[in-house]
DNA sequence: CGACCGCTTGATCCTAGTCAAGGGTGGTGG
DNA sequence: CCACCACCCTTGACTAGGATCAAGCGGTCG
């Protein structure tokens, strides 16, 4: 499962190996639990086994302002591994297990292979390119560009992550959520997504995004999957 | 001027002395030139020496979405590091000096010293929660507040980097920029201006933002600086 | 069965975008 | 040296699109 690295990574036997020797603690989360909150100093990091997560911003109004998901595979807070405090929260979307493992132990694992390393430093600068990208989503492009651009680049990794095959992925996100995410209001967000669904783009029930037609959707998102920087980009 | 570092990161003498030995050739900048383009495969890195510099994403139709600023001891691309295609473009603001440095080089200093590899990395990720900030700037808050938020954090970041000492700082940054920083129309930035100069919080003028009252404008941009992660964050 | 929560839809208001014009300044060329 | 031009800032009038408010619907869970 940590193998997720390898989709931008070359990783050797004995990375991989380094790898399955790490202590981890599995924790199962409900909707909504937090994995790690604003200004807490966690001592590990989590690795999201299953279910989807996301990083958010807590506004001073009690608002939230969602920053990024993460797949299975994703190290959602390795940003504390250098960085004394979290500035953001972490929580589970749907309901999701994550793997607990002790920074002394990723520490001493990049001692022993600096190699390792960079394939993480390499997954924190992804994140942050994902983070470049919502920026520029969320200034510059109109509300239903926004979510078909989100869609595209959520079903995009899952099919990169080998979550899914075909033109959806599990997404167990409400309108409210989704608002929170693309700076949108409920309603808005709802008439966007009613929008993708008349014209037979994509469609969001029941917690999974579908895509009926990837090619429109992604040409309304401008969506250009370059920033994930995989190794093997995908056609679909 | 390299020791920017340590205003986040311990370093000790061994890692500035290996610091001291990097290679770098320096290149001098006019306003609005590119030090590297999207789509680029750079060998080297830039260190902002001298004057402000900015990443941008290209949109399709010309406009930019500027994503972040960059001061005199920064590393703006430190991204081509560890992936391989510049996802974005970096460029001079106003006139400015960098100096660029062998990928090759930077990679045996972080051999020898794996702290400065810690240090660096650290920056990175404090890049990351820059660019957070900037989606919940964008996202969340209206334009004046978020123009209050820009100010905020430039003028901050350049007392702590030691680049003034009073509530100013150099920012030759034109209006349509400030627009396609902060998600706004020219009209927009305008008028939001011309609200923080009415009621004597900012100003804008001459490549120069002066903040006339700290308490009220980072109230109006909800500005905490906490998520640059200052060892010793600075009052005032 | 009822209450609650999340989705959906409609009506209204207001904010920020668009369009258009005027003013200041610096630079260039006659 | 002056005239012209280009660029940037500034301001106003108008418009459109998204936020807000409000109400109805449908499922789920107690």
């Amino acid at each position: 499962m940590i193998r997720k690295l390898s989709e931008h990574s070359r990783l050797t036997a004995r990375d991989v190996a380094e790898l399955r020797k790490l202590p981890m603690m599995t924790r199962v989360l409900d909707p909504d639990d937090d994995i790690v909150r604003q200004g807490d100093r966690p001592t590990s990091s989590a690795l999201v086994l299953e279910g989807l997560v996301a990083r958010y911003h807590l506004l001073p109004d009690g608002r939230r302002q969602y920053l990024s998901y993460h797949l299975a595979g994703d190290l959602p807070d390795t940003q504390a591994l250098f960085v004394d405090r979290m500035d953001h929260a972490v929580c589970a979307i749907g309901p999701a297990v994550v793997g607990l493992i002790p920074h002394a132990a990723l520490f001493a694992a990049f001692e022993r292979r600096s190699s390792l390393a960079g394939a993480v430093w390499r997954e924190t600068l992804i994140d942050a390119a994902i983070f470049r990208e919502a920026i520029t989503n969320n200034s510059s492009r109109g509300p239903t560009a926004r979510m078909a651009h989100l869609f595209c680049e959520l079903v995009y990794r899952s099919k990169a992550a080998k979550l899914t095959t075909s033109h959806d992925c599990s997404a167990p996100i409400g309108l409210r959520q989704l608002g929170e995410t693309l700076g949108l209001s409920l309603a808005t967000v709802n008439r966007s997504l009613a929008e993708l669904r008349a014209n037979g783009t994509a469609d969001l029930q029941n917690g999974r995004i579908t895509i009926r037609d990837w090619k429109t959707l992604s040409d309304i998102g401008q969506f250009q999957p370059t920033y994930l920087h995989l190794r093997k980009p995908l056609d679909p």
